[in-house]
This record gives structure tokens, sequence and C-alpha cells, in this order.
DNA sequence: TGTACATCAGTGAACGCGCGTTCACTGATGTAC
DNA sequence: TGTACATCAGTGAACGCGCGTTCACTGATGTAC
């Protein structure tokens, strides 16, 4: 409910002392947008927004996007880069620089993986589920890579605590991870009703099977042997 | 060059004796028109064919799919459900009811997955990327049960090897290999230009993370211990 | 074997709609002096 | 502090297009007799 007015409140730039528009220029338009096609993503899918529905969500001519992007394809493809750009910052905080301990920060990453997709389900649609060719431009490569390095780093950190001859690659390690938390995300722990039951929580499924994982590589060694 | 004719032929349903149409009835369109779906959706996506393009494709008129199909999602629900029949199909075979050795078959299934998220791009985007609800029709909800009962059958059997005190839930262990199995070929083993570049081909990253998974079940416990 | 008839798959014209994009424009804002 | 002016964000009307869906129809096919 107030978050529903605060959402029209920022699409349509009104303030709150005077009520009205600001006027001829909208003010904060690009990022008005932004938020008009999240709230259509998230409904309708990647696909299920148009240039002109969002324009009218906005308040605005079918023509004042232009001033911003390009077209369709590159709001889209800014969305996207603002996703990982908000996946990266939620992975680094639940790696916390692997403190206060390195093995419980992991699940933690693993966990906001999860978190993400289900929370932001807009962002997780835009990032991957739109078809965007992955050298879509330059600052989506680069969001991307950010990402990905938090979870690498995690990775190394873990690594590091395994005796010498026993290390895995990190490449290997930290794909490993990342798909297994994705395909958690994508087939258990998505918002939306193409989400398959299962008789666990997807936390709980994902907490398990990087436990799994990770005895598989030797971390559990000290406990069986 | 061979291939792109016989689909025309299909399409068209043209005989390679006369060179003409049937005629005024067409005699296989339901098939024809998921043909060619299919051929728009492994190009385009999901989103990416109108009920109009099809039939310009097949050359029939615009109000010829209405005889087949309620509407355009009626047609995306048919192509996921005969999706995951052929799924399962490649699933089963690749399982080969365990013979002749459990552990290689399983492995095996891991690949299949791949293989087919590769090979039938338009299948699987059907099946996994095109948000319908998991309850669309039951037709759809049995052919997925199909296969993912072939996958928790292979699952069964390698669970019975180990000792009985360590065995784990079944559907658990399903559920982490269809996880690790379709993260990996949604993130690195998909056919477009949406797929994520990395330094090693898909089946060897799976068949690592099953090996590493299984380990940690206990399955190499013959090994180190 | 031939004819009459029922069935129903496919026709083609038509509809209203929302789309992306263009264009010359307008008017709010900020700044130089 | 006031005025003239440049900038440029947003306007609104217009365009051609492809879409899904409808409708009364047509004609190929199969079957009863």
């Amino acid at each position: 409910m107030g978050a529903s007015v605060d959402v029209i409140t920022v699409y349509m730039n009104k303030s709150k002392r005077t009520g009205g528009r600001r006027g001829y220029h909208h003010g904060n338009l690009s990022e008005a947008l932004v938020q008009a096609a999240l709230d259509l993503i998230a409904k309708f899918g990647p696909a299920g927004f148009s240039f002109a529905e969002v324009t009218r969500a906005v308040g605005v001519s079918p023509a004042a996007p232009y001033r911003h992007f390009r077209d369709r394809d590159a709001l889209m493809a800014d969305i996207a880069r603002r996703g990982f750009d908000k996946f990266a910052d939620a992975l680094s905080e639940a790696w916390n620089s692997g403190q206060p301990e390195a093995l419980a920060a992991f699940k933690s990453v693993g966990q906001a993986y999860l978190t993400f997709a289900r929370n932001e389900p807009a962002y997780f649609a835009a990032m991957f589920e739109a078809r965007l060719p992955t050298d879509t431009s330059r600052e989506l490569t680069q969001a991307t890579d950010r990402a990905f390095a938090i979870l690498r780093q995690a990775c190394e950190t873990l690594i590091a605590d395994l005796p010498e001859g026993k290390r895995p690659p990190a490449m290997m390690m930290s794909l490993h991870v990342w798909a297994m938390a994705h395909g958690i995300a994508s087939l258990f722990g998505r918002g939306d009703s193409a989400r398959r039951n299962i008789p666990m929580t997807p936390e709980q499924l994902l907490e398990a099977d990087m436990l799994i994982y990770l005895d598989g590589l030797g971390f559990g060694d000290n406990k069986d042997g």
C-alpha cells in the first residue's frame, strides 16, 4: 500500500509537498523508466514490457525515453547492468571478506544468491533470462565480472585452507558453486508461477549441496578420518 | 542445405514425387506448426515467435492454427510437453537401466542433459525459459514428472550401493543433480550468444562436479579410506 | 462401382490494437553578462 | 538583481506495421448406401 504510493511518487516525480509534477521537465526520467520497466518485468517477464507501456506508467510521452536510451534493448541492457551491480554488492556483503569465519561466510554467499533471485526477480530475469548476448556492452561485462570475482575470491580463500596437494582449481570450483546456486535458484527459488515445488526450501537444498560438494573436495576430511 | 529443403518439404507438406501441396487440406498441419515454431524459438527465444509468423512459414492462412491450438500459449505448452517427452527419452536412453555399470550410466545421464540443451535449444527454451506455469496442463506435468523420475531412479540405484547408514535421501540427491546439470547447461552450455564462456567444456565441468559431489556423499570412500 | 451427403480443415478478408520510431515543436532551466 | 539567450528534456501527432482473433465461406475427404 504505502510502497505502491511511493512507487507512483517516484514514477511521476511528484513532490510530497506540492503534490504535483515538477513541470515540463521530469527531472529524473531515466531512473523512473528503469523502475517502471522493473515492475513490468517482475510481472510479465523480460519479454513482457514495452517502451510504450513504460512511458504510460511514468506518465510521459512515448517519445520521451529516446532522450535517455537508444532503444528498448539499451534499456534492458542497462537494467541487467544495474542488476549485476546490486548482485555484486549483495554477494560482497554476504562474503564480508570471509569474516568472521570463512566457511560460514561462504555459505552465506550461496544464501545471498537465492535471496537475490527471490527478492529481485526482475533484475534476476534481466540478468539471466533476457537472452542478452554476453558482449552486449562493456559496462554489462564489467558488472558481471565484478560479481563473479567475489564468488571466486570466496573460493580462493577456502581453497587456501586445504593442504597443498589437494587444492582444486579455483576457476573450476567457482563455476561449480555458481552453477549449483544458479540451478537451484532458477528451478526452485524463483518468485513466480514457473517455480517447481520441492519438499524443502531452496535454502536448505543449497546448503546441503554446498556441504556435500565441499566434503567431496576434502573439506570434511577432519571429521571422518 | 539438404536439411533445409527437407524442412520446407515438411512445412509445406509437399510430396517429393508431385512437388506440390497436397491441396486444400494440409494433412499434417499441427505437426508443421510445431516445427515452424521450434525454428523460430531456436532463433529468437520463446518470446520470439508469433502465431502469424508461424502460419507464414508453413504457408497457410492466419486462421488455420485455430483448428489445432486454442491460442499461442497452447502451442507453446504443447511444445514444452513434447520437449519433456523427448528429454525423458534421451535421459532414459543414457541411463540404460544402469547397465552395464551404474556409475558410468549415471554420468551419462548428466552428459545427456547437456547434449539435449545444446542440440535442442528450442525445446529446452520452451521447457525452461518460456515462464509457463508448472500447472499449465496435465500433459505437461506428466511429461515433466516422467523425465524427473528417470533422474530419480538413477539416484536410487546408486544410493543402494552405499552402506545403509550413509544413504542420502533420494529426493535430495535427485534435486542436487538436476540443479547442477541445469545450472551448467543454462549458464555455459546453451547454443546461443547468451552462453558464458569458460576455459573448459560444459561436459568436463559437469563430470568433475558430479564426481566431487559423489565423493562428498561417500562414493569415493574406498579410494581414500 | 457410383452417387449423395456430412464432416471439418483450411480460406481470406476484416477488425481493432499496441507497438517502435520520427519529427518539428515547446517551454523550463541555468548561465553569461 | 535583472535580462537575454542557449540548451536540451519532454511533447504530441503521425506513420506504417504486425499482431491475435473473428467470421461466413469453401472445397477436399471419407463414408453410407
